[in-house]
RNA sequence: CGCGGAGUAGAGCAGUGGUAGCUCAUCAGGCCCAUAACCUGGAGGUCGCAGCGUUCAAAUCCUGCCUCCGCAA
């Protein structure tokens, strides 16, 4: 659709990158390392981190400041981009920016917007996409290269890379798969988009569903769910920020657990089985053996340790 | 000065003035068809750092600092 006929290689492109968090920062990495002509990167302001309220720069402003490309942190977007004019990108290339783009920065560029989105869409359009498939407990899920329009994540698909998930991820191991996945499709990919060998694929939308931020409240362990349901939440926020149960009062997080079996009833919460062979507790329908959790105001350790500090707890219930 | 918890053997904890203890791990030996089970014995700590603080006596009280963690942002 674009210039066919004329050879245009994607690394001579004039390209703005907008992402903020470790995943974008990777994609950000890899795309320099191979010569992409990254002329500004856009990214979140740095924001006040850890309990001291440390101001630290976002994970995308320390890669490019290595690269010495220059970056911009515009509070709102929305209302303040016309600084992209200057740059005059040929193409923008997003990922987990964190803010709306407005339709204003959309049509600047003359190749387009185009965003890679941490789900196979259209399932999972959202903030939280990779959360949510641990969550679901998907078998598989993967990155989508996609045209931004002003509709949330609902431009035309280019094309996708899967990742498997294994029982063994977690949050943290899924983003960094997802991460390479990015990578492998940037590189793979985006000089056929130049090209106009991808046509793009409208999104079915009876098969979209959508994923929200994950809020605080929710990273309390909900006792109605099942073991399996649970099992999905633990992973999805591990290692950061962690899900938790109360016992004793005492907030209790939980790193990493098992699946033991998803049928078995009883006393949703309570303890039933606390020793050297293992942390298990019941939900309405399944349990779950505890492996690496957290005492409030302790550090993570492995549940061998915590049951040795912690005795006497068969029986008693997290709640 | 945002609130709070904690730093004691490799790990997890107890010990609020009087010669440092428990559980697990570890080592040696024993029992057993066998064992992550059980029994016996051993090794391993200047009790976060500093004050040459208070005291006849400090892990324990006082002062300052460092580090880790939960919350709030």
């Amino acid at each position: 659709m674009y210039n066919i006929g004329m050879a245009i290689n994607v690394k001579e492109l004039r390209i703005v990158f907008m992402g903020t968090p470790e995943i974008s920062a990777g994609l950000l990495r890899t795309l320099l390392d191979n010569k992409y002509n990254i002329v500004a990167v856009i990214a979140q302001p740095d924001k006040p981190v850890g309990r001291k309220g440390i101001l630290q720069k976002v994970p995308t402003k320390v890669v490019a400041e290595e690269f010495n490309v220059p970056v911009y942190q515009p509070v709102k977007i929305r209302k303040d981009y016309e600084f992209l004019e200057e740059i005059n990108p040929d193409l923008i290339l997003t990922f987990a920016y964190g803010q709306i783009v407005p339709e204003g920065v959309l049509n600047i560029p003359k190749y387009g917007c185009l965003n890679f989105h941490g789900s196979l869409l259209p399932k999972y359009r959202g903030a939280a996409p990779i959360q949510f498939s641990l969550i679901n407990n998907e078998k598989v899920t993967g990155v989508t290269l996609m045209e931004m329009i002003k509709e949330m994540d609902a431009g035309k698909m280019y094309a996708s890379k899967e990742v498997v998930i294994e029982d063994s991820d977690n949050s943290t191991s899924l983003f960094k798969k997802i991460e390479t996945a990015s990578c492998e499709l940037a590189l793979e990919k985006l000089q056929d988009y130049i090209d106009g060998k991808l046509p793009g694929e409208e999104q079915d939308v009876s098969k979209v569903t959508f994923c929200p931020t994950i809020k605080p409240e929710e990273e309390k362990i909900n006792l109605d769910l099942s073991a399996k349901e649970i099992w999905g939440w633990i992973r999805a926020l591990s290692d950061e920020p962690g899900a938790f149960l109360y016992l004793n009062n005492l907030k209790i997080k939980i790193f990493k657990a098992l699946l033991i079996d998803d049928n078995s009833t009883g006393q949703p919460g309570e303890i039933i089985k606390a020793d050297k062979s293992g942390f298990v507790f019941q939900t309405k329908c399944g349990c779950i053996s505890i492996l690496e959790l957290q005492k409030e105001g302790k550090s993570r350790m492995d549940y061998k340790s915590f049951l040795n500090g912690n005795q006497g707890l068969l029986g008693k219930k997290f709640n």
